[in-house]
DNA sequence: CGTAAAACGGAGAGTGTCTCCGCTTAGGAG
DNA sequence: CTCCTAAGCGGAGACACTCTCCGTTTTACG
């Protein structure tokens, strides 16, 4: 389950497996330096770098979104495993501001990046569906259980609050971007209470 | 200065002012008609629409993101306008509510679209300066005022609010996205106070 | 080994951005 | 009204990127 080279059931054949490997080295290393404004990479440059043809890279992945997904995906299925461990482990309130400053710091330290969430959320109509879900089932986890325990409002949804962190995460190249979001994640739980 | 065909100060020849209108009349239609992923739309295919030659196009904007801000400049500009409006007739806290709603509403009646936004709230490296300073002084003018009566936390940075909304306005096409939209602006007002 | 299926790679078709520069036109001077 | 000049036009084409197609190579298994 940590290990996320394996995202279809259907085993790979030694030199394909090898292939995507260093496709998603490459395009990790690409998107990370790139920043915002990951269209700027080009695949068949990705392809290139790792040594490749470009039709191979189009084999393993079809487009831009599903590369970027499966670059991401691993980060994330962590990210969704700790919502749990949180659950677990702290009081409500606290482990949905603990999950939201973790994954502040997520995008922080670029283990994730912004514009694979931007579509993660229900952005553009893109179909991040596995990164997706286990964000929103992440978050939406530990807000159930805090309103289930009364100590947020009912009416609160998880997607809201996550739709404001994706948006904020948008502007990870202001220098006080930190601070900015977890000033935001207060204000948010603070609103949220009942 | 409701005018929005004279940004420059420069005046413009009789055909020049006649082909940037007609650019701008078919731009705003094929943004607002693509939605989202406004990357979809060729800047070519809007030159010929507007019955004109690519250079011409390229000459009066000088790539994409130019003539985005162009095309919504007018709209932000009514938008900062009536922050100033209910600066001077709302009490301070009704005042932010009502802009943050208006300013949604914006958005979901496509007067201005989320990816302009995107950039606007200093997102990725463009640089919609006017659009960008136009918007943000209007909620810092309000929140501002908030503060200075005491209505809202002294530690309340109105970009944080304003990013938070431009992160919702990233999902226009959910079916809900009003209702989020609003219960968002709630859980921020709330969550701002003293 | 031998062979079928899986995977590779790169040429090239299709599309989009943006530039360059010879031609056209507006609009002021006389 | 006419002429002249600078502002503006337009579209061919250079360049870049995405994605497909298919002949060639490699793997894995009997």
């Amino acid at each position: 389950m940590t290990e996320a080279a394996k995202p279809a059931p259907r085993k790979l054949r030694a030199d394909a497996k090898r292939n995507r490997d260093a496709i998603l080295l490459v395009a990790r290393e690409a998107f990370t330096r790139s920043g915002m404004d990951i269209a700027e990479v080009s695949l068949d440059d990705i392809a290139k770098q790792a040594g490749i043809g470009s039709g191979t890279l189009y084999r393993h992945f079809a487009n831009r979104d599903e590369l970027l997904e499966a670059v991401y995906l691993a980060e994330v299925q962590r990210l969704a495993e700790t919502a749990d461990i949180f659950d677990q482990t702290l009081p409500p309130i606290e482990a949905v501001r603990r999950w939201m400053l973790l994954f502040i710091d997520y995008i922080a330290t670029k283990k994730i990046i912004a514009p694979a969430l931007n579509n993660v959320a229900g952005g553009p109509q893109r179909i991040f569906a596995n990164t997706g879900t286990l964000i929103y089932g992440a978050i939406g986890k530990l807000v159930n259980r805090a309103i289930a325990m009364g100590e947020m409002r009912a009416d609160v949804q998880s997607v809201d609050l996550l739709k404001a962190l994706v948006g904020v995460s948008y502007l990870a190249n202001t220098p006080d971007w930190h601070e900015t979001a977890t000033r935001l994640v207060d204000i948010l739980l603070l609103g949220s209470r009942p």
